[in-house]
Formats: structure tokens, C-alpha cells, sequence
RNA sequence: GCCCUGAUGGCGGAAUCGGUAGACGCGUUGGACUUAAAAUCCAAUUGCUUUCAGGAGCAGUGCCAGUUCAAGUCUGGCUCAGGGCACCA
């Protein structure tokens, strides 16, 4: 074995045996249990960072880990390749966008190689293929004909600069979460997914994932925004219409002295008196030229438009009027808020700068009653509301609501805050969704599938998509009549094609089907995903959405797709995100060109937990590229003495109680837990430089080794490349041959520890007066509880500072410590 | 405003059940090797006080209380930082 650590000669040597024998392909029938273990698929951007090198080396090592304790894993990858970025590079370099998007995916494909990763190759997809979209569109329909997607007109969110729509969950803080434009509202006639059929389900499934952190659940749980209350119904006085409102405070009901609809309210011009009309009108028109940040600030104090007319209360006879007011939102409830200034903040606000009334009607307890200068929203006694007063507000939410049902004007009701996903894109790189429009039949969906995407087309175009510029795309025949007709020209979010996408891995290159029900039932779900917490809520809920879906049109039979998440940390670079514009960018190129894959694996994962934020520091490299070094160093200076065949497994070695040879289990025992118990690498890369230590100084403490001294020298060192193998697997694979060891390290067996060796010989009691630590005595661990209190009570440190004074308790902690509490 | 997560040396972080706080590494300092440097190896490294130079003592895990023989760990109340949601009625 040569001396020094090459690195580069060695990885791209094993990279090239593991690529030729496909030495990562995994195959479905096996005896063995299965292990699906999941890397969120990339965006083909360009490039690999440091994001991409933490993620695919967390899953690797896992991956690794569970094929050699027994499973057969599936470990696979693609690209999740949609999308505006190809766009935008076709219109700049004026190039195709398929042509730029296969370039990027042949060069990070390259350096995922370089990192060693073990993917199984044959499964890779690609989603702007169309063996992939294919079946995107596919399904697409399948929801169409389940009444899932739909067309309707809406105020939508619009990115000027993206010149498209965005689904509300990629509208960040009012901008655009990919160009952090502005978003402005638009009224389109766009496609729907119906993820609200499935809100009671995502919300209430949260609780099976027990394998998913709470932050995660939270978000999402936030996100659906479930919440109880009721619909009261009230009637004009001057019309007789009927305005539904929803409330989560029925309770307040005696309290209302104003109503506001939304500026958007479907009845609005006819509960306009002509007098407020023109005002109104005005109102309304601010109120759509508003973007949406500027309209949902908080900091923006309330305005509004009284409309002229008057509504009652059914509860009291009180007529009040009726407002309009932007901060009415026609979306969620019914688009209509019964204002209870007392009682709500917002109204209070209001109420206060347009003079309108204040009732109370809820007073923090008997003795505290009304008369406040700002709004009471905590629980209290119920005042002036007729019956109801007396009682507490808790229970008069439900005992009002009652009175509204009985009265016919009122219902109980739970209400989301979440909102269908709008799955329209006015752009090229995406899959076409596969609808045609005839004259004669309408809406038709196109069966013919793949609707393959136009290449006769111009990327030059300002705010249209550049599918209209297509001569051929556009107009078709009716798939029903054959008559004249004209194609959808939106293409699909991309998110649309990563919602399934992990299903399509089980079953890559069935061409009949999206996916065998049989096979997706025996891979599914993942049993580890891992990926970055920007997707707490988009990807993870739309492919929470998605399954659930696809398992009640009975094309699988599980309701959650990833049992166990890891969501990882960033990549920091002194203290802040890696980004081009800070400058402060590691390339994984000159990493892997400086010291090698194995000391890039070996660092990301070695100073953080995975899901902790992870501060790169070159001097934290140097230190993994230093350690790499002394393990082959250790291994190549006594390679003559270390011989496998004597480096036995545990049981048969002489001398079992050789204080390495219990290092040795120990290490087994701490590296084995801390992976299988949260993935704990960081306490893991620490055991293996313990190891190497403890290796060093037995090496450094011996120079004459007899042949029982080898063995444990050969079993130490053989174990320890196991453990490491799945984090650095170029070097112990090298390692392992040079040593003579048959096949492939990674075709080993996890190695075994044995319990009663998985500890030290002697251990060190702690003893304590008060609970402070006064003396530490080695000592036998077989000892008894009263002979390990008499060794205490004879400590001389012990009897010096107890000298005069009573033990009132004696407390013994076998194994560990004694306690002697004295007055 | 609501929700989640976190706070431990100069730094990243360790510490299964409440039982030796600071594993392992980075950095720093000193030493060995060298003509010299790099590399490598060895040692020290929470703070303060004290010392006869072997050590000894005290304090210490964001803050304030509490439970306990014993608290980084459990309970209550705060502070700060990061993240998410937010005129959602």
C-alpha cells in the first residue's frame, strides 16, 4: 500500500468500477426488507452548492447505511427540470431551452458522480421529458374527470416580471418567490387544482407523521387554517337580501353595529344606494388597482364607504349599516364581516376613525364591568344580550348559535384559510395542460397524450407566453366532433410534476402507466425524505395533496407519501447565506479538485446536526482533509502487520478484555445508535476520531506486536473502515482491497458489537456531599451499593470535610455515585 | 399580534433515564523535528482566586424563581435571536 493519500486518483478510480458494474442498481424483487431513502429532486440550475453536497451526502450515508444492515434500499434521482429559469436563459442566450436544461442536468449528473453518490442510474427521470410529462398530463386529467381541476375567473396573483400567475403558496410576503417582484392582482380565467376538498384530511393526517418535525407540521397546519365558528344570515331592511357572514365570535352577535362587505362582494351594486354610488364605485376601483402587499398591511390604517343601506339584526330587531371596507376579504368566509367594535381590534380601529358605535357586550367578570378604551377580545361574562346575559362567553358561543339555527338565520361552520392551487402558468417550459376548446362542445380533454410542447416558437415575446407564437400548437381538431378547435396554450406549475415524482422512481420506465399500483404499494412511501425546510409547505403539502388524491381514484393504497422528513439546515459562509451577490460562495468543483469527495462528505456532516445551519470554514476542510490523511496513514504503515484473516469478529479474540477491543465495541455501539437515533453524523465523524486515537496510541505504546496484538490491531482497524464506509466511501473502498478484503466494502455486513464489551473494565464513582463533587475513586463495577458506600465514607478527601458533622442520608447511584447529605 | 425553534468556552458543537458540564474538532499558545519553512508529532487551552508547582478552592450551561439528596436536563415566569403565519372576521 503506498504511503501517501491521493484522493483524486483513488475516487475517480472507484467511481468508474462502481458506474461500470452499476454497483447502486437496486432491484425489486428481493427477499430482503425494502428502504426507500429520498433526496428532493434538483432544479437542473447549472451548477451543484453547497445546499445541493448537504443534502445528497445526508441521504447517501443513509442510504448506504441501511443496504448494509440488511435492506434493500432505493436510492434514486432526477430532475425536476420545468420551469422559468431554461426560459429566461433561452431568451437571453437565445437558445433552447431543452438544449440549456440537458446541458445543466450532463454536468451536475457529473458531479454527483464526482461526489460518489450511490444512485441507482437506471431510475434517473426527468420531468420536461415527454416519458415523464406524459403521465403529468395524464393525471392532470384523471383529477379533471374527478372534478378536482377546474377553470373559473378570479382575481389571481400576478408576477409582471415572471409575466405569469403564482399559486398563493409562492406569493412570499407579498412578492414573487422566485423573482421578488411585487405581485399584483388580476381577474383571469385560470385552472384549478381542488386541494380544499382535501384540507380536513392534510390537517388532520398531520398527526401520523410522526416522522416529521413539529416545525414543519406547524407550518402546515397553520397554512390550512382551520378554525370553528358559525354563518349568520342577515337581511337588508331596505331590499330583503340575504348577507351570510362567517364569524368565530357568535358570541359578540349582540354587539354589532356596523356590517362590511369586501369591495369585491358579488351583491355590492345592489346594496348601493344611488347616492353612495359614485363614492362606492371610486372605492372600488382604488381597490383593484391596489397590489396586494399594499392592500393586506397592517401598518395601513382601515378605509371604507358606507353603501346607503341598512341590515337587521335578527337577534335584537337593531338596524345597522352596511360599509364596504378593503379589509374585508371576498375570499375567505363570505366575503362580508359583522363588525363588533367592542370585541375585535380591526372593527374597534374603524369604528373609532368613522364615528360608528360601540356596544359591549362582553365584561371581563362581574365585578370588572364595561367601559374601555379599546377593545376587549379575551373571555368574559356576557352583558346586554338579552338571555344570553350572565354567561360565560365560551359557552354563549355555542348557546347563541343554537338560537340561530332554531331562528332559521344561522348555521354552525368551519372555516379554512386555505385556497385551491391555481396550476395555470402563461409560459413555455412547462407540460401543456392537455385541454382543448370546441365551439360545439366546450371544454374538452385531450386523451391523446403526450401534448408534446412546440418548438416553432419565439422567445423574444414581452408579456405573452411564447407558446402563442407557435403556428402549429394552437389551433387542433375536437377530439369529441372533430371539428375546428383550439388548445389550451397554459403549460402546468412546475410544482405540478414534483408532486408525483417520487412515485414515478418505484416504477421509471413503465410505459403504460404512470406507475404500477402493486409496485408504488411496495416502495411507497419514502422511508426517509430529505431536503431543505423552503418547502415546509409548497412541495410537502401539494405531494401530501397528491397522494391523497391518487389513493381515492384507487391508483395506490397509502395516504402519506414520506413517513420520516429530515429537514436540513443551510449552508452558511461566515455567518449569512451562501449567495452570488454576497460573493461568499464555496465552489463543490474545487473542493472535490483540492482534497477530494470523501473530505467534502466528511465535512459537511461533521460539525452540525443536519437539521441545524451549517457554517462552512476552510479551516474546517483542511481539518477533515488532515484526518483522512491520518487514517491512511495509520492504515499504510501497518498494512504488513494488519491481516484480515486474524482480524476476527467479536467473541473469538483472546483477549477480549483488551481496553481497544471494548473501544472498538463501544464505537460500533455509539456510531450505529447515533445514526439510527436522528442521524446525529456530527457524534458519529467524533467516534471515528476517537477510534483513530485509540488506534494511534496502542500503535505508538507497542512497537513489538505478537500475533495477539495484531489480531486486535487488524480488528480495530477493519471495524473502523466499516463504520466509515458510508461516509467516506472512496477511501475505505481502496482501503479494503489493499487489504485483501473480498468484493466491495459496500457489499459488507454492518459490523456486530457484543453488549458486555461495549463498555469499560472499571468505572469511576463520582462522590458527592450536598451534591458537589468532592472525590472520584476508580473502582471494580461488580461492587455492591454498601461496599461502594463504605469506599466513599473512606475516602480521606471524604472524611476531611465531613469530619464533625452527622450524614443525615446516604444516597447510592450503583455504577455511578454516591451522595452524602450531611448538617 | 399568534405559532414554531433555539440560547452551553474564543468558535462549531458533546452530554440515552435528572447523576463527573465542555466529548470530538477548529482556533490559539508552548514544545519536538528542520539550516529554515511547510507538513507531522507531543502538550496546554471555561473563568476567577490561591499555591509549597503537586495541586487546592470557588463560580459557571441567556435571566429570575421553584421541585429534588442532585437540574444544561423537570416546572412556572421572563429576555434575546432565528424562522413561519398574519386585516382569515
Amino acid at each position: 500500500m503506498r504511503e501517501a493519500y491521493y484522493p483524486q486518483e483513488i475516487e475517480k478510480k472507484w467511481q468508474k468500477i462502481w458506474d461500470d458494474t452499476k454497483a447502486f442498481k437496486t432491484y425489486d424483487d428481493s427477499e430482503k426488507p425494502k428502504y426507500y431513502a429520498l433526496s428532493m429532486w434538483p432544479y437542473p440550475s447549472g451548477k451543484l452548492h453547497m445546499g445541493h453536497v448537504r443534502n445528497y451526502t445526508i441521504t447517501d450515508v443513509i442510504a448506504r447505511f441501511k443496504k448494509a444492515n440488511g435492506f434493500n434500499v432505493l436510492h434514486p434521482i432526477g430532475w425536476d427540470s420545468f420551469g422559468l429559469p431554461a426560459e429566461n436563459a433561452a431568451m437571453q442566450n437565445k437558445a433552447d431551452p431543452a438544449a440549456w436544461t440537458d446541458e445543466n442536468i450532463a454536468y451536475m449528473t457529473k458531479q454527483m458522480k464526482m461526489l460518489g453518490l450511490s444512485y441507482d442510474w437506471d431510475r434517473e427521470i426527468t420531468a420536461c421529458k415527454p416519458d415523464y410529462y406524459k403521465w403529468t398530463q395524464w393525471l392532470f386529467l384523471q383529477f379533471y374527470k374527478k372534478g378536482l381541476a377546474y377553470k373559473k375567473e378570479a382575481a389571481v396573483n400576478w408576477c409582471e416580471e415572471c409575466a405569469t400567475v403564482l399559486a398563493n403558496e409562492q406569493v412570499i410576503d407579498g412578492k414573487c418567490w422566485r423573482c421578488e417582484n411585487l405581485v399584483e392582482k388580476k381577474y383571469l380565467s385560470q385552472w384549478f387544482l381542488k386541494i380544499t376538498d382535501y384540507a380536513e384530511a392534510l390537517l388532520e393526517d398531520l398527526d401520523k407523521l410522526t416522522g416529521w418535525g413539529d416545525n414543519v407540521k406547524t407550518m402546515q397546519a397553520n397554512w390550512i387554517g382551520k378554525s370553528h365558528g358559525a354563518v349568520l344570515k342577515f337581511k337588508t331592511a331596505e331590499q330583503d337580501i340575504e348577507i351570510p357572514v362567517y364569524t368565530t365570535r357568535p358570541d359578540t352577535a349582540f354587539g354589532i353595529t356596523y356590517l362590511v362587505v369586501a369591495p369585491e362582494y358579488k351583491d355590492i351594486e345592489l346594496l348601493t344606494t344611488d347616492e353612495n354610488k359614485a363614492a362606492v364605485e371610486e372605492y372600488r376601483a382604488n381597490a383593484r388597482k391596489m397590489t396586494e402587499i399594499e392592500r393586506l398591511s397592517t401598518e395601513r390604517t382601515k378605509t371604507g364607504v358606507p353603501l346607503g343601506t341598512h341590515a337587521v339584526n335578527p337577534f335584537t330587531g337593531e338596524k345597522f349599516p352596511l360599509w364596504t371596507a378593503d379589509y374585508a376579504l371576498a375570499e375567505y368566509g363570505t366575503g362580508a364581516v359583522m363588525a363588533v367594535p367592542a370585541h375585535d381590534t380591526r372593527d374597534y380601529e374603524f369604528a373609532i376613525k368613522y364615528n360608528l358605535p360601540i356596544k359591549e357586550v362582553i365584561a371581563p367578570s362581574s365585578l370588572q364591568p364595561c367601559g374601555r378604551s379599546e377593545a376587549y377580545a379575551e373571555p368574559g361574562i356576557m352583558v346586554n344580550s338579552g338571555k344570553f346575559n350572565g354567561m360565560p362567553n365560551e359557552d354563549a358561543k355555542k348557546a347563541i348559535t343554537e338560537a340561530a339555527v332554531n331562528g332559521g338565520f344561522g348555521e354552525f361552520k368551519t372555516q379554512y384559510r386555505l385556497r385551491d392551487w391555481l396550476i395555470s402558468r402563461q409560459r413555455y417550459w412547462g407540460a401543456p395542460i392537455p385541454i382543448v376548446y370546441c365551439e360545439k362542445c366546450g371544454i374538452v380533454p385531450e386523451e391523446n397524450l403526450p401534448v408534446l410542447l412546440p418548438e416553432d416558437v419565439n422567445f423574444e415575446t414581452t408579456g405573452v407566453s411564447p407558446v402563442l407564437t407557435s403556428k402549429t400548437f394552437i389551433n387542433t381538431v375536437c377530439p369529441c366532433c372533430g371539428g375546428p378547435a383550439k388548445r389550451e396554450t397554459d403549460t402546468m406549475d412546475t410544482f405540478v410534476c414534483s408532486s408525483w415524482y417520487y412515485l414515478r422512481f418505484a416504477d421509471p420506465k413503465n410505459s403504460e402507466k404512470p406507475f404500477d399500483r402493486e409496485i408504488v404499494n411496495k416502495w411507497l412511501p419514502v422511508d426517509q425524505y430529505v431536503g431543505g425546510i423552503e418547502h415546509a409547505i409548497l412541495h410537502l403539502l401539494y405531494s401530501r395533496f397528491f397522494t391523497k388524491a391518487l389513493r381515492d381514484m384507487g391508483l395506490l393504497d397509502f395516504d402519506e407519501p414520506f413517513a420520516n422528513l429530515l429537514t436540513q439546515g443551510m449552508v452558511l459562509k461566515d455567518g449569512s447565506k451562501m449567495s452570488k451577490s454576497k460573493g461568499n460562495t464555496v465552489d463543490p468543483d474545487e473542493i472535490f479538485e483540492n482534497y477530494g469527495a470523501d473530505t467534502a462528505r466528511l465535512f459537511i456532516l461533521s460539525d452540525s446536526p443536519p437539521a441545524r445551519d451549517f457554517d462552512w470554514s476552510d479551516a474546517g476542510v483542511e481539518g477533515c482533509y488532515k484526518f483522512l490523511n491520518r487514517v491512511w496513514k495509520l492504515i499504510a504503515s501497518n498494512a504488513d502487520k494488519i491481516n484480515l484473516s486474524t482480524a476476527l469478529p467479536p467473541g473469538s479474540l483472546a483477549k477480549e478484555n483488551d481496553d481497544l477491543v471494548r473501544m472498538v465495541h463501544m464505537t460500533i455501539k455509539g456510531v450505529t445508535n447515533d445514526i439510527a437515533c436522528g442521524f446525529q453524523f456530527n457524534t458519529v465523524i467524533s467516534k471515528y476520531r476517537e477510534l483513530t486515537n485509540a488506534v494511534y496510541d496502542r500503535r505508538n505504546a507497542k512497537t513489538d506486536l505478537n500475533e495477539e496484538d495484531k489480531a486486535v490491531l487488524g480488528f480495530a482497524i477493519v471495524s473502523l473502515i466499516k463504520l466509515m464506509a458510508p461516509v467516506v466511501p472512496h477511501l475505505c473502498e481502496e482501503v479494503w482491497r489493499e487489504l485483501g478484503g473480498g468484493g466491495s466494502i459496500h457489499d459488507q455486513k454492518w459490523p456486530e458489537y457484543d453488549e458486555n464489551l461495549a463498555k469499560t473494565s472499571s468505572i469511576t464513582l463520582v462522590v458527592q456531599i450536598n451534591g458537589k463533587i468532592k472525590d472520584k475513586i476508580d473502582v471494580d463495577e461488580a461492587l455492591t451499593e454498601e461496599e461502594l458506600k463504605q469506599i466513599a465514607l473512606n475516602s480521606p478527601k471524604i472524611k476531611e470535610q465531613t469530619a464533625g458533622m452527622e450524614a443525615v442520608k446516604i444516597i447510592v447511584v450503583p455504577k455511578k455515585l454516591v451522595n452524602i447529605v450531611v448538617k
